[in-house]
DNA sequence: TGAAAAGCCTGAAGTGGCTTCAGGGTCAAG
DNA sequence: CTTGACCCTGAAGCCACTTCAGGCTTTTCA
């Protein structure tokens, strides 16, 4: 299987793939004499699992212990369960963060309803407003 | 008012107001005999502006919009309405992805209550076959 | 047979929003 | 006159890719 092929099945890129193969994320594949990238169904499961890890959030780093670990005969999995533990609490923390932000943006927008010149418009004067008096450091 | 008292009035670390103004955000300082910048209580209200903008998620190139906006004599305010709309829903769909990851993540965890051997791992098991059958593409 | 098109290759640079580093110059206090 | 705090510049590093420039290989079709 060739790289486009491999892009293909996936939805993965092209210079995606080339640049976790720069990373050592996929093991090194055969080449054709062309010089060609050859792949095998290992490469396929190695990739989705990849892709499968990042859409949880995780680093390139944290998806590299992960296959550490999974490779690993008998170790345990206690790294694995720290990684995900970690990863909740960060991502608990993200959707606090993001739902006060929500709020601020809401009433922010709701300083201006209709489009009114910009030196009376309530949106500009509040972020003025909170700027001069430092509301982000709270 | 050299940077380092600019830094610590604000809470922006020198080289970033250094880097703010390359990328034009802060406009070009005085400079005393021996070069160094020095800054009004103008510059000083345009650092907290792009602090509280950033710390409202807006990315650089947003808060040079709001900067144009605000500083446009009689504009309408329709760019800083727009901007603000978009970011709302921006912030809204972030969160119903990190709400989704949420409930994954937990579910992951909850396959792994005792630290075991990796072979017989849930979350490690979880994981390939999750990959296997390509959740990440639904 | 020959040329175009599709596919692949490499290495380098660009993205955003900074941070870090190397190697200096300036200025006040002791 | 030297120490230390403060400042300067330009370049490189971070992450996870993406884009670009320039060239090779293979397939397709006239």
């Amino acid at each position: 299987m060739q790289i486009g092929e491999l892009a293909r099945s996936t939805g993965v890129k092209i210079e995606t793939i080339r640049y976790y193969e720069r990373e050592q994320l996929l093991p090194v594949p055969q080449r054709t004499d062309g010089n060609y990238r050859l792949y095998s169904p290992r490469h396929v499961e190695q990739l989705r699992f990849i892709r499968y890890c990042r859409s949880l959030d995780m680093s390139l780093e944290e998806v590299r212990l992960l296959i550490e670990a999974r490779d690993a005969p008998a170790g345990s999995c206690l790294t694995v369960n720290a990684l995900l533990d970690e990863k909740i609490a960060e991502v608990d923390a993200r959707v606090n963060e993001l739902h006060k932000l929500q709020d601020q943006l809401r009433q922010l927008r709701g300083l201006c309803q209709q489009p009114d010149e910009v030196k009376t418009c309530g949106i500009l004067m509040e972020l003025n407003r909170s700027a001069r008096i430092d509301k982000a450091q709270i």
